[in-house]
DNA sequence: AACAGCTTCAACCGCTGTCTT
DNA sequence: GAAGACAGCGGTTGAAGCTGT
C-alpha cells in the first residue's frame, strides 16, 4: 500500500479559502462534477492541493450542506450513535443528512462531550457495579447471525434470540432474553442472575420489542424509546438494522453495515453499556 | 476600553483502505 | 503479489470570535 505523496507545497495556498477560490471550485464542480481530486485544482486553476479542495467541498461548499445549529434531535442522535459506534464520525454523519463528519466531530468535542461528563460519571459507576466477573462472557458459537429488528410499540424492549421470525405463530423455538438473562454469549447482560443455555445455535437474532415490561427496568424503557426505536426500528427494514430517522428514508447501510452490526453485537464484551442511558 | 482566557470551527496532517497497474 | 495513486477518515491545530473581569 503506497503512501500518498505529499502534495506539492510550493506555491500552493493554505489556510482559509477566499470567496474567489470557493467560486472557482463550485463552478468547476458544477460544470465537470467531482472527478479526480488530485487533478482538479490544476484543471480548475486553483492553487490548492486536491485534498484541500475535497475537504472544502465536502465540508462547506456542497449544496446539500445544512447550515445552522444542531437540533435537539440531531444532538440526541449523535450522542446515541456515538455511544454505539464510537468515533466513527462518518458513519454518524451518514445518518444526519446535510451534516458532515467534521461538523459532527466539532459539535461532539465542543458541546456534547461536555454535556455528557456528569452522566458518564454516573454511568461509569453503574457499569462498574454490574461488570461481570472476568471470563464469564463466553463466545456464542453461532455462525454469523442475521439481526432482525421489530418495533411493535413503545413498551420496554427485550432481545429475542430466535430462529423464528417474530410475529409468526410458531414461537416455540424462540428464546427471549431480557436484561436479567445471560445468554451465555458475548451478547450477554452483565447483571445476569441466571444462566440460560441456548439449545440450538441461533442462525438469526431478532431484536424485538416484546411489550412485556415486567422484567426490565426504566433504563431499558428509555433504551427502547431511544436506541432501539431509532436505531433498529421499523418493520419495513426488518432484514437489516437500519438507522432511519426523521422520515428521510435514507438508508446508509449496505450489507457491509449489516456485517458491522453483527460484529458489534457478537463481539462486544458487554452490551449493557449500551443500555445504561 | 483592554486584556486574558475560553470556545468554536475550518482546515490541515498523517494514516489507512481500496483500486489500479 | 508489490507498489503506486487516490479517496476518505479521525485527530489535531490555530485563528477568530466570544465572554468575563
Amino acid at each position: 500500500m503506497g503512501r500518498a505523496p505529499c502534495c506539492e507545497k510550493m506555491g500552493l495556498n493554505k489556510g482559509p479559502w477566499t470567496k474567489e477560490e470557493d467560486q472557482i471550485l463550485i463552478s468547476y464542480i458544477n460544470e465537470n462534477g467531482r472527478g479526480n481530486w488530485r487533478a482538479l485544482p490544476k484543471k480548475a486553476g486553483l492553487l490548492r492541493c486536491g485534498k484541500s479542495c475535497r475537504l472544502r467541498w465536502t465540508n462547506y461548499l456542497r449544496p446539500d450542506i445544512k447550515r445552522g445549529n444542531f437540533t435537539q434531535e440531531e444532538e440526541d442522535t449523535i450522542i446515541k450513535l456515538h455511544q454505539a459506534l464510537g468515533n466513527r464520525w462518518s458513519a454518524i454523519a451518514a445518518t444526519l443528512p446535510g451534516r458532515t463528519d467534521n461538523e459532527i466531530k466539532n459539535v461532539w468535542h465542543s458541546h456534547l462531550k461536555k454535556r455528557l461528563i456528569p452522566q458518564q460519571d454516573h454511568q461509569g459507576q453503574a457499569v462498574r457495579k454490574t461488570q461481570p466477573e472476568q471470563g464469564t462472557n463466553k463466545a456464542l458459537s453461532v455462525e454469523k447471525p442475521k439481526f432482525h429488528c421489530q418495533d411493535s410499540n413503545s413498551s420496554p424492549v427485550k432481545i429475542i434470540v430466535s430462529k423464528q421470525e417474530p410475529g409468526t405463530n410458531n414461537q416455540s423455538s424462540s428464546l427471549q432474553y431480557s436484561s436479567s438473562d445471560d445468554i451465555s454469549s458475548s451478547l450477554s447482560f452483565t447483571d445476569a442472575t441466571t444462566t440460560t443455555t441456548i439449545p440450538d445455535n441461533p442462525t438469526e437474532i431478532y431484536l424485538t420489542n416484546s411489550g412485556d415490561g415486567d422484567s426490565v427496568s426504566n433504563k431499558h424503557q428509555e433504551l427502547d424509546q431511544d436506541i432501539w426505536h431509532d436505531v433498529v426500528s421499523s418493520q419495513d427494514h426488518s432484514l437489516s438494522p437500519v438507522l432511519h430517522r426523521g422520515g428521510c428514508g435514507f438508508n446508509p447501510f449496505t450489507n457491509d453495515d449489516i456485517n458491522f452490526w453483527c460484529d458489534l453485537f457478537t463481539r462486544t464484551e458487554d452490551i449493557s453499556h449500551l443500555l445504561e442511558f
